[in-house]
Parts: C-alpha cells; structure tokens; sequence
DNA sequence: CCTCCTGTTGTCCGG
DNA sequence: ACCGGACAACAGGAG
C-alpha cells in the first residue's frame, strides 16, 4: 500500500524483529519532508510516545534530509528557497529549546535515511503522510518505506495536512473510489458536513516529553543551512529545473513573510486580534490594491506545514466566538474556514487526479479534471510575462510584486493567470504554474495545480466569457493606480488618467512624466480587445472538441443508441 | 431524459 | 453612484 493509506502503517518486518528483544530501547526517527512544525503534529508525537515506551535509554532524532529534486527546492527560486532555510532553522531552534535538535542531511533520502537507519540505530520510523500524490514524493516514500522495512524498522505515518484525511477520510466517506469524490465546492462541502468533527490539534511537546538524550556526540554536525545557497541543487537533468539563482540573487530579498513555525504562529495570533474582521471576513471582497496583504497571509506557513490547518480552524472558530453579535457572520465559501475548506476541496482533487492516473495532477494531458487545449508555445510572450513586460501595467506590477516578495493577492493573482491563457497571451497554464511554484513562498503542490485549471477554464469553472480586463478590472479597484506606481516607479510619474494605458497617453503627457513607449516601457505585447475575443471563440472551440469526445466515449461505452448531440446555439468561427 | 439553479471574486452599457 | 441585463454563454448537480 501506498503512503497514501497511511494512518498507521506497521511493517510486517517489525514484528519480526521482536524476537531480537523488545527491551532494547526504542530508538525514534521522525522525518520531516513538510510539516515544519512542533504543534499539531502527532507524527512527532508518536515518535516520542514510542521513544518513552522503553524504560531507558529510549531516543528520538528529529531529521530533515535537504533534497534538491523534491518539490520544495526542485524549481525554488532564491527566495523561496530562504523561506525554507528560516524554517529550518526556526525548527531547529524551537527543537533545542526543548533539548533536542534537528539533524539536517543533504541528499537523496533513499540513500541519506538508510544511512542514518544505521548511524542512529533507528528502531521506529515517524512521518507526516504525504497523500496528494505528488509524484516524486511517492516514489521516494516507496523506497525509504521499502530500506526501513529491510531494515527491521517500525513505521508510522499519520495524516495532519489537511482538515480530514484525504484516502481514510473523505474518499472512504464516498464508498472508497477515489474518481467519486465532489467536483464542485458545494458538493464538497456537503461531504465536508458529513465527515464530522475536525480533530481537535494536538499540543506541541515540550522539554519534559522529549526522552533525555545526550546529543552532544553530533556537536556541529549535521546543522541545518544557514543560507539559501547551503540547499542542494536538483540532480535531476537541468532542463526539468531551469534553476535561475546564485549567490547574487539572495541578496537584497524582501519576502512578505519570513519563514519558520514561530513566525506563521505570532502572524495567526496577530490576525486573530481582529474578531470582527475574522468574522465577517470575504474573501472576493479583500483588497488587491492595497501595498501589505489584505488577507491573513498565513499561505506560506501552510504550504511548508509551518501551521497547521487543524491550529487554524480551531483559532479562527474561536475568534468568532469573541466577535461581536453585531457583525454579520460570513459562511463558506468566502469566509475563513471556506478558505480552508478549499484547500482540502483542492488536496482531495489532486489526490484523486493521480489516484486515477498517477503523475496527472499538475500537467494537462491524461489530467481526468482538465480539458484539453491547445495552448501555443511561444517563448517570447512567455518570458514577456514572466519578466513583467507585457506592457500591461497591472499585469509588469503584479509580476513585478511576485519576483520581489514571493506573493500576489488572490486577484491580481487571477489578473495574471487568465491574461497568460484564455484571456491574452495563449500560452499553457503549465508553464504558468511552472512558474508560480517557483516564486511564490506559498506554492503548493494541490493548490497550484487547481487554481491554474480554475483560471484557465481547464477545469472547475467553465464561463471563458468571464474574461479579465487587464486595464479595466484594477481601475475600479484602484483608480489612482498606487499598486502599479509602487510596483512600476517608471510610469509613477503618469496621470491617473493614463496609468493603466500609457500607450494612450499623449506625446506631451509621456514626455512630462520622462517615459518613452518602447524604450522606458513596453509597448502592449497584444491588444487585449480583439485577442481576447479570438481566444474566447478559440475556447469555444475546444469546449465542443471535449464534448465530442466525452460524448463519442459515453456513446462507444454504451454501444450505439447515443444521444443525438447537440449543437452549440451560435456556432463560433476560428479564423 | 429533461429543466432549472447555481457557481468565492467579469465587462460593458444603459437606465 | 448603483443596478440589471446582455455578452460569444459554460458545466455540474438536484429534482
């Protein structure tokens, strides 16, 4: 069986290895992979619990092995790569508070652990389930479960990453096959309300619980990074990576958030000050104009585990608690615990995607949640986009905050997403997600993958004629354009009126405000009006491929007596 | 089979 | 300033 079903996996080894004296001291590895975290994390737990069953002598390694083709470093840019670093080092810290400490190792886990199984003389193996599937994960779980099992080893792995577990909790909640699982966040909720009470999270352990253990033997070894370029590269081929840093590149960085358990726990607290604001909160209605987030900004803790959702639920149920009966109370999907409710919704989908097809979550063909399109391949328009040239202003100032602090809000997220697909540029979410997982600090494996598909129209929502407008959507946000005037200080001198449209500005206005089309900024890379319209009749196009196909293999499984396929009202042209 | 409703976050135009 | 409907009109789910 898979990591997947872990909630506890016992090795049919271990209880052979009994034999060998179940006296002799319990010696614990818990390994984390994400789940960066002392508080709500009963993996840990376990492995002290199992550390104290022996009368003495009993030990517990907290490891983190560096791997440089997991997804947390695999396409990291500098600075998500010192988002890790901070949580590393804020882990090993917090651990040494309690007497103990992280051992940090660099390398293939596969061979790193084993290695380690011997150094340490593990006896029991502890580690957060990984269940969404991801492909490298998997295999690497596959082996290392496959040497600890070699090696006599106890295994333990417990599901803490979402609300509920995703195979032994929701899917089994469903009859067990993972392809009926909800589509839609309405049904998923109704899942959701048939699951039962969240688990309540689990205290971090303190100094008492950890076993007493002389770590002094590994004085100055085995440290964690101190700095991003500490991390190891991917071994994989260089093409699979595009790794874009050096040294050069951490310099100077200004992430919105800094990484570490200590820091996403004071941030929760922080937020949660507000009761009304927790209470009333909606997220379509949060400011993507403002210079600091306007939501939580608890993303980055979340993807690295750093936080636990279950610590969030509970702290943001309790803080509404405290609200004052005067506001009105938000529901899901908009409120707080609906922005958690997606992120299982999101695990869930991925989860099942690579249940049916291993490896398609996150990729577009043989994904069973995401239509085919063709998208072009155009290097240009894509670098234009990636590097904040499109001469969009919006579009360069969103890009712009995410090269510089690793996060967009929400919105302008959405901004960005639809302009590089079915809005403007035509070109494959895949590589917009490509490039989303490498600088953003809350890239997450379920979550990306599920975004780029909502906002493509590949998937999840389908009203492609729901189109944004690179100019217009933000203007009425933020008419003055101090987004774009913070983010663009080449165009801050520009009139309110001209913004967000310099090339209409005219010669005597740009010549005012220093800037010359072309030269201190791009022209349009493509006029949103009319491209826009083309890719919607293009969208139109493959919708009605998808269903002739869905509808040519619905007819095939049941043998002939087909439907008689309907016809698009208006029938597009694709020019 | 059908119809109708709903869907976290569009734009544009006219009243 | 705000609101409703059209726009090239989608899919999933309930009944």
């Amino acid at each position: 069986m898979r990591t997947g079903a872990a909630k506890s996996v016992v090795s049919a080894a271990s209880t052979m290895s009994s034999g060998g004296g179940r006296n002799s001291p319990v010696v614990a590895m818990h390994w984390f992979r994400k789940g960066l975290r002392l508080h709500d994390n009963p993996a840990l737990l376990s492995s002290m619990s199992a550390a104290s069953s022996s009368r003495t002598g009993g030990k517990v390694f907290p490891v983190y092995v560096m791997d440089g083709d997991c997804y947390q470093i695999r396409r990291s840019s500098a600075l998500r790569a010192n988002f890790l670093v901070e949580c590393l080092l804020d882990l090993d810290a917090s651990l040494r508070a309690c007497g103990s400490r992280l051992y940090v190792m660099s390398g293939d886990p596969v061979d790193v652990l084993p290695s380690l199984f011997d150094e340490f003389g593990v006896t029991h193996l502890t580690y957060e389930a990984d269940e969404t599937g991801e492909p490298y994960a998997v295999k690497r779980d596959e082996q290392v479960i496959a040497a600890a099992n070699e090696a006599g080893i106890e295994i333990d792995s417990f599901c803490s990453e979402t609300l509920h577990p995703l195979a032994e909790g929701y899917v089994a909640k469903v009859g067990g096959s993972a392809e009926r699982v909800p589509r839609t966040m309405s049904a998923f909720q109704g899942l959701l309300s048939r699951m039962g009470n969240i688990a309540k999270p689990m205290k971090s352990p303190t100094s008492r619980d950890f076993p007493k253990q002389d770590h002094s033997s590994y004085e100055g070894e085995m440290l964690p990074p101190s700095k991003s370029t500490d991390l190891p590269w991917p071994r994989c081929p260089k093409e699979e990576v595009t790794p874009v840093w050096g040294p050069d590149d951490c310099k100077k960085l200004k992430p919105v958030a800094r990484g570490g358990e200590s820091k996403g726990l004071s941030q929760l607290k922080e937020g949660m000050k507000r009761p009304a604001w927790v209470a009333s909160f909606e997220k379509p209605k949060t400011s993507c104009t403002s210079l600091k987030p306007s939501t939580l900004a608890i993303s980055p803790y979340m993807s690295l585990g750093c936080l636990s959702p279950r610590t969030v639920w509970y702290a943001v149920s309790e803080t509404i608690e405290h609200a004052p009966a005067s506001v009105s109370k938000s529901k899901p999907p908009v409120s707080l615990h609906g922005q958690l409710i997606w992120r299982d919704f999101n695990n869930l989908i991925a989860h099942s995607a690579n249940q049916q097809k291993p490896g398609s979550w996150g990729v577009m063909e043989g994904n069973p949640y995401c239509r085919q399109v063709p998208w072009s391949n155009d290097v240009k328009l894509l670098n234009a986009w990636k590097e904040g040239k499109t001469g969009y202003p919006w579009i360069d100032a969103c890009m712009a905050q995410l090269r510089t602090e690793g996060w967009i809000h929400h919105l302008g997220r959405h901004a960005v997403a639809c302009f590089l697909t079915r809005g403007d540029l035509w070109q494959s979410w895949e590589e917009g997600a490509a490039h989303f997982e490498a600088e953003l600090l809350d890239a997450d494996y379920a979550l990306n993958g599920f975004n780029w598909l909502w906002l493509s129209c590949s998937g999840f929502f389908y009203q492609y004629f729901r189109c944004y407008s690179p100019i217009a959507f933000q203007k009425k946000n933020d008419p003055s354009g101090v987004y774009i005037r913070k983010w663009l200080p080449e165009l801050s001198k520009l009139p309110n009126k001209f913004i967000y449209e310099p090339w209409k500005a005219p010669r005597s206005v740009l010549e005012e405000a220093g800037i010359q089309i072309g030269e201190d900024y791009p022209r349009p890379i493509v006029d949103h009006g009319p491209v826009s319209k083309e890719n919607m009749s293009k969208m139109a196009y493959a919708y009605d491929e998808h269903k002739a196909k869905s509808e040519g293999a619905t007819k095939a499984a049941k043998k002939g007596k087909g439907p008689p396929k309907k016809k698009r009202k208006t029938q597009m042209k694709l020019k």
